[in-house]
DNA sequence: TTTAATGATACTAAAATAGTATCAATTATA
DNA sequence: TATAATTGATACTATTTTAGTATCATTAAA
């Protein structure tokens, strides 16, 4: 059972190296030589934590990736969401088929309340937490 | 992000279905028509609950499967865990390799008491409970 | 103007998931 | 006892998701 996909991982490692690091601006190359991670492959995840406003993105000669949010202030949850979309476990019977009064399945219910508890406990930790 | 697998749904829809229709032996064939699974399929998932011993199976004519723990005693867990191995949202930092400190990292910690948490509530609901 | 970076996007490879096909073994019953 | 209706086992195919590569365009420093 994955509940971390490989793109979070990489992710997560590129922060925590960038937070350790306490520089200003890291290029692609560095992160993956030193956590050696596939470069193309690394960057595209850099690119998507520049779009979803993790990181701030600098091109050109001497360019690079900084943080534009505090270590302090990413949430595993924020990582998670971009990549994997929102925390949801509750997608469970296919189709909804069986699931005609989604209102009162208990099932559905405890789902719900576990996903809430997920996402409150993985929210508390952040990028600095992990260090 | 999927929490449940179409196998797991398939066999909560199919032992839910035996539980609501209170009789003995059901066949593959009666169970794929009113649920509209695909039969095979159903078939390999029916045989799978049979070695994880949910289910008693009876070979040749007149044959079929029926509960061989009472419904009200199969906990959706043990449906996962036949299907998709034991819940375990730890497998995150792939290799492990930033995880030096496995015994002292806060976020394993975290992930590890957010898995209890799960399995003890969805170890709380049973194919009984679900109807 | 050259070089070193990211942006965007299309592509390929590998793995996991979903589903089919088929033959063997078993058992009730005509 | 032969037949038909079932599950057991297993190999195969198809689809989807995940992982990773290739490449050209754009930008900016020196």
């Amino acid at each position: 059972m994955k509940f971390i996909t490989r793109d979070t991982d990489y992710a997560l490692r590129a922060l925590m190296f960038m937070a350790k690091n306490g520089r200003e601006v890291f290029t692609v190359d560095e992160i993956a030589r030193d956590q050696r991670l596939p470069r193309v492959f690394l960057r595209r995840i850099l690119q998507a934590l520049a779009k979803g406003k993790m990181l701030a993105s600098y091109k050109g000669k001497e360019g690079g990736f900084s943080f534009s949010v505090q270590p302090g202030r990413i949430r595993v949850t924020d990582i998670i969401r971009i990549f994997q979309g929102d925390i949801d476990l509750t997608h469970c019977f296919v189709g909804k088929r069986i699931c005609h009064n989604r209102k009162t399945c208990a099932f559905r219910k405890k789902l719900n309340s576990i996903n809430q508890m997920v996402n409150r406990e993985l929210g508390k930790i952040t990028i600095e937490g992990l260090l």
